[in-house]
DNA sequence: GATTGGTAGTTTCCTAATCAACTGATGGGG
DNA sequence: CCCCATCAGTTGATTAGGAAACTACCAATC
């Protein structure tokens, strides 16, 4: 009876693809949100920022829902938005519970940059694989969104 | 002028590859986080037992090291690992300013459980690729690691 | 052998997220 | 018509980790 049990009992953590998958998910992450530091805004921020974009506004917790974010995190993502002056809360006039939250001419005239931040950090991780192997990674990541019928988008 | 820019000026969200790997990484590791919390345990406190488990006892700066970790975040671990009495704290008895970290008996005889727990998440992830595709995955992730030279593990 | 520099671990403060409890508004059923 | 289910948003408690200051210790140099 060994003390210290063989390794073959138990799998490495490199055996699990999970552990490759969040180690290079963490790194190109944790490299994006230095990125965006730079520009004094978060990852969870780029996102909200981005959702912003293509809408006139939306409804806080529709975008909780697009965003797997729970309505909470997104009243406080609203106000350090607010106070960063990129975003701007509104009033819906039908129903007093909704409100809206869309970009204020500052957000929109920075997410663009921010984009480019986003293009350039993508580069960085994946540019150097040949076409088919990107397109192959992003097809087997988007097939296994669609098996488990994922539809939020956690932010942790 | 529009107000709202047309969105070919900027890449959407999903055009970026690591969007995709961050949103499978936090669905695969959050799936995992459940499973490990039927233990009582955390996927950061599984990582610490899984690497205590193939050596008598580690050094927690090494841990730190070898986990991508701050040493202050391994203390508090280590507090919260003892405090579950599944590790110990030692000394070092050549250098008072080391300590060991070692597993308890509960500790090494929780990882092997805890192991069947991320094979059965990776399963529940990954199982329904080809082996190829499986192989095709790793070796895109760890080209990356590689080609990054990247050590550290993040836990974010 | 005292000082000085570097190292290991802890602690404090900060951030960002969750959960759960709470507030306020709406609208349907008795 | 009013009560109450429910829903939107906020707030407070808690959690996990990073950064940096702090303590204790060793070792190398003068």
């Amino acid at each position: 009876m060994d003390q210290i049990a063989r390794s073959d009992d138990v799998p490495l953590l490199e055996a699990h693809l999970g552990y490759w998958l969040r180690y290079v998910s963490n790194q190109t992450s944790h490299a994006f949100a230095a990125k965006l530091a730079a520009r004094g805004v978060t990852v969870a921020e780029w996102v909200v920022l981005r959702e912003l974009y293509d809408c006139a506004s939306l409804v806080p917790s529709a975008l909780a829902d697009r965003l797997g974010m729970t309505r909470g995190a997104i009243s406080k993502l609203a106000d350090r938005l607010e106070a960063k002056a990129l975003a701007a809360r509104g009033a819906d006039r039908d129903d007093r519970r909704f409100q809206t939250l869309a970009l204020t001419p500052a957000g929109r005239a920075l997410v663009p940059e921010l984009a480019r931040l986003a293009d350039a950090n993508d580069t960085e991780f994946f540019g150097h694989l040949a076409p088919e192997d990107r397109a192959g990674l992003e097809a087997v990541l988007r097939d296994i969104v669609r098996r488990k019928g994922l539809k939020a988008i956690p932010i942790d």
